[in-house]
DNA sequence: TTAGGGTTAG
């Protein structure tokens, strides 16, 4: 009666009440030998299988007359399939001590929770069992190795198990494909894909995002056209590689081509957009996206916070916040609120999202601590922001430019140069970002030589100056008065000039009252923006500093004959 | 027993 209840729970419902109901009964009724049976159902179960059951399950092992491989195995295949690594391996070690003979299943599954853990020692001692317990010829534990080596980067031991298997299936073909994948090795990839003598579809992924990754998008989509059947990966892949290379369109033709689609397609397409600045088509697919769920919303909010609409941002956010249970906000999602709530300088929300964190108890993560770093720069606590900084587990190109950053904009131009010398002293390759910090800072203590050499040297470090780096020289000579020097660093341009470069040059004009090139710069700025009329008020302070009213005149009436639009002074702390 | 595609900071 009680071994009927037991095997009745075979893929059924089985909750920690009723297993421990059966348990109480099997340990009353002293039938012991169907302890075994009982964790071999429980595992089987569909339950969610909490911390707490699995105690319960660790502790019927331990506590069973005779021990019992065949309930320790599933035990530790069960944990290794679900992703709890560390305890499928630490049973895989308790069951050793209790003398107790691995199954093929134990070994295999411990094998794969040491690959994903990176127990190198762990693997390397199941695979000096594989030898002494001579199951060298079970396909399933000689696959595992190979994986357990391909992860681990050890390609020569990965190939050498895998030429010794006496039998291979298209799991270990796969396995010592995505070995030679991993190691970006394309050439061998192929050359194991070309001589595998069965196919499935996980190879033939495989092989597309070896070359989706290289970029050669022909190459891919030939693989693509040839394959006998695709999964959501495949064309998820190929969408992929299409918005990596930045090539959005190709990247839609395949999005619309899809008869169904999963949310890593709609999310992997929101994604793409956001990365050319597209943030309407963006919206449009977020808003269409059947099933949203949070990396949904995090791509969203991201789109927005990475596009300058902060205020878009925490719109967005606080609706998932409103959504409640089912979507929640994680580390990922603070990171793009954070980035938001910093372009908008507003210091309260980074409190709130502080102590939201807190709550939470969500994990705080260099990419979060990065972003308030930024946060409180622009607030102008820049000892906190120095705290946090200090606090990062791994400091990076980004970090430290962010760091730079928020020097050089609370006039610590010393500390942003000590800064950038430490990041080169420990090899961090400066980018477009760095430098724009450090050019601030030159720029803010008026270190005009020291600036210029800076500039001069960010073609060493591979990087090509954009406009914005462009108007902080020019703003820094401007400064100093050397308007002939910015007007033909102007000049020299490869790209074309935003109205920040002419605009620093015509504030400098003005501070120097010089007509010549103030008109220049004007002219420039009047045609990029045709509707900023604080670019005519600039003109007639020049012309009026000199004497000149009669133009100083004409250029205020110009001003208001073509009725211009007042822009508001574009400070971030004014648009809270 | 195998992989694979998605969201994050300056």
């Amino acid at each position: 009666m009680l071994l009927h209840r037991v095997k009745s729970f075979l893929n059924n419902q089985l909750t920690i009440k009723q297993a421990k109901q059966i348990h109480a009964q099997i340990l009353i009724t002293k039938l012991n030998h169907l302890q075994p049976l009982l964790v071999h159902q429980f595992m089987l179960s569909k339950t969610n299988h909490s911390a707490s059951v699995l105690m319960y399950v660790r502790k019927i092992l331990h506590h069973l007359q005779k021990p019992d491989a065949f309930s320790w195995g599933c035990t530790i295949r069960f944990l290794s399939q679900r992703g709890q690594f560390q305890e499928a391996f630490s049973l895989y070690v308790e069951m050793q001590k209790l003398g107790l003979y691995p199954s093929t299943h134990a070994m295999s599954s411990a094998l794969r929770a040491c690959a994903r853990t990176e127990g190198k020692t762990g693997g390397v001692s199941i695979h000096a069992q594989v030898h002494r317990y001579g199951v060298c010829n079970c396909v399933f534990v000689q696959t595992a190795l190979v994986d357990f080596y391909s992860k681990l980067g050890d390609i020569d031991t990965a190939k050498r198990v895998f030429d010794e298997m006496p039998e291979k299936n298209v799991v270990s073909w796969n396995s010592i494909l995505s070995c030679y994948l991993k190691a970006g090795n394309l050439g061998e990839a192929r050359r194991v894909f070309d001589e595998m003598p069965k196919k499935d579809v996980i190879s033939w992924n495989s092989i597309l995002s070896g070359y989706a990754k290289t970029g050669n998008m022909d190459q891919t989509l030939s693989f693509f056209q040839r394959m006998p059947e695709r999964s959501f990966a495949s064309w998820n892949t190929l969408i992929s590689g299409y918005v990596e290379r930045g090539e959005i369109e190709s990247a839609r033709r395949f999005f619309d081509m899809m008869h169904q689609r999963n949310n890593i397609t709609w999310i992997t397409m929101i994604a793409g957009y956001t990365k050319c600045g597209d943030v309407k088509s963006a919206c449009e697919l977020f808003d269409k996206m059947p099933e949203k769920d949070h990396l949904a919303f995090n791509a969203m909010i991201s789109c927005y916070a990475q596009n300058s609409q902060p205020k878009e941002a925490l719109k967005l956010f606080d609706e998932m916040l409103k959504l409640g249970t089912n979507i929640r906000p994680d580390g990922v999602t603070l990171a793009s609120v954070i980035s938001a709530c910093s372009q908008l300088g507003e210091l309260r929300f980074g409190s709130w999202i502080e102590s939201y964190i807190n709550k939470h108890g969500i994990q705080m993560d260099d990419h979060m601590v990065t972003a308030l770093i930024d946060l409180y720069s622009k607030c102008g606590n820049v000892d906190k922001a120095f705290n946090l900084f200090n606090g990062l587990s791994k400091k990076d190109v980004v970090s430290y430019s962010a760091m730079i950053a928020g020097c050089a904009i609370n006039g610590k131009a010393d500390d942003a140069i000590k800064l950038f010398q430490k990041m080169v002293d420990a090899q961090i390759q400066p980018n477009l970002a760095t430098f724009t910090g450090l050019l601030t800072a030159y720029n803010h203590a008026g270190m005009v030589e020291e600036g210029h050499q800076c500039f001069n040297s960010m073609k060493d470090s591979g990087v090509v100056p954009s406009s914005d780096h462009y108007a902080i020289m020019v703003d820094l000579l401007g400064r100093a008065g050397r308007l002939e020097e910015a007007y033909e660093l102007i000049k020299s341009m490869h790209v074309k000039p935003h109205t920040g470069v002419w605009g620093a040059l015509l504030r400098a004009c003005t501070v120097h009252k010089n007509v010549e090139f103030g008109e220049i710069a004007a002219q420039h700025c009047f045609e990029l923006e045709p509707g900023t009329d604080g670019y005519y008020s600039l003109l007639a302070n020049i012309y009026a500093s000199v004497g000149r009213w009669d133009d100083s005149r004409r250029m205020r009436s110009n001003m208001e004959r073509k009725k211009l639009a007042r822009i508001p002074g574009c400070s971030w702390t004014e648009l809270t």
